[in-house]
DNA sequence: CTGGGGACGGGGCCC
DNA sequence: AGGGCCCCGTCCCCA
């Protein structure tokens, strides 16, 4: 029987996690690097409007960040036909110029993500403080320094910019970098946060070590070299209490808790204690521990 | 049903 | 960055 069922689906991650993305959403979304990157752009009342189906707000970071990252979205797509382009609101305008080429839903979807990956359409309004106290800051704490060289201060490395737009790619540079990188398997569901893991779980897919003796393959060196021992019956891990001789260091591992007077596993019902966690969990499904 | 051996996968750490 | 190794864990199979 091929020993595919162990890999694990993570079938967890087959339903997003929405308290955890909402916790992301926190943590990459608002992040003080891009909090309200917008802000000093919301002028006006109508800006910060929110009834349903109103366009994103000027704070939306996502909107923003998709903006910068991303082949921008058409006017009427991202806002309605109708509908105010917040970007187009304020004396600033950091992205002029960046016309839109793309739908951003279109440009996503080039870009094959996860759906986890797909940003949200919105991010819900950052509390700001109160009053017109916003208006000496620039969200995340950048300090509105007067317009001239250097009127921008990015609050985490200093560095100045002069224009506001400077300072947002800045920080969206800032904001991508505390962002966790997810990489997805393109071979199944599933996803790493290194690329290293990622290459490593690939491995797992394609197999590159086979066994010269009987064809199998294997996605790391080591277990082909345990494999092998398979064939030539080499046991180079002895059992210190009765010299039995083992392929497979966990094999013995699991051997010295045969020796050893304390299991490592009890059953919290019977108190009866196991030299494996797979000899409990029988155990227990055998019946002794009855479900609530 | 239970205990244990065999085979193997994945993540993490170290070099 | 990549490979080697270790540890933990899982499942199958058999006595």
């Amino acid at each position: 029987m091929p020993r595919s069922f162990l890999v694990k689906t993570h079938s967890s991650h087959r339903v997003p996690n929405y308290r955890q993305l909402e916790t992301q959403r926190e943590i990459n979304g608002a992040c003080s690097a891009c909090r309200g990157l917008v802000v000093p752009l919301l002028l006006p009342d109508k800006a910060a409007s929110s009834t349903p189906g109103d366009p994103p707000r000027p704070w939306d970071c996502t909107s923003i960040i998709a903006r910068i990252s991303l082949p921008l979205p058409r006017h009427e797509e991202a806002w309605g036909a109708s509908g105010p382009d917040p970007l187009q609101v304020g004396p600033v305008h950091p992205w002029a110029g960046r016309a839109p080429s793309v739908p951003l839903k279109d440009s996503l979807n080039q870009l094959n993500l996860p759906p986890r990956l797909l940003l949200p359409t919105r991010w819900p309004p950052i509390p700001g403080p109160a009053g017109d106290q916003a208006a000496d800051r620039l969200p995340g704490g950048a300090a509105r320094a007067p317009r001239g060289p250097g009127g921008f201060q990015c609050p985490h490395c200093r560095k100045p910019y002069h224009t506001l737009a400077g300072l947002a790619r800045h920080r969206e540079l800032h904001c991508r970098l505390r962002t966790p990188r997810c990489f997805p398997c393109r071979h199944c569901d599933k996803e790493y946060s290194s690329l290293g893991a990622l290459k490593m779980h690939i491995r797992t897919h394609t197999l590159p070590c086979p066994c010269a003796i009987c064809g199998k393959a294997f996605s790391r060196p080591w277990l082909l070299r345990g494999h092998i021992r398979t064939h030539t019956g080499e046991k180079p891990y002895t059992c210190s209490h009765c010299s039995r001789a083992f392929a497979d260091r966990s094999n013995l591992r699991a051997h010295l808790q045969t020796h050893s007077d304390t299991k490592k596993y009890q059953c919290k019902s019977c108190a009866k204690t196991f030299s494996r966690m797979s000899l409990l969990a029988r155990h227990a499904e055998s019946g002794c521990c009855p479900g609530p």
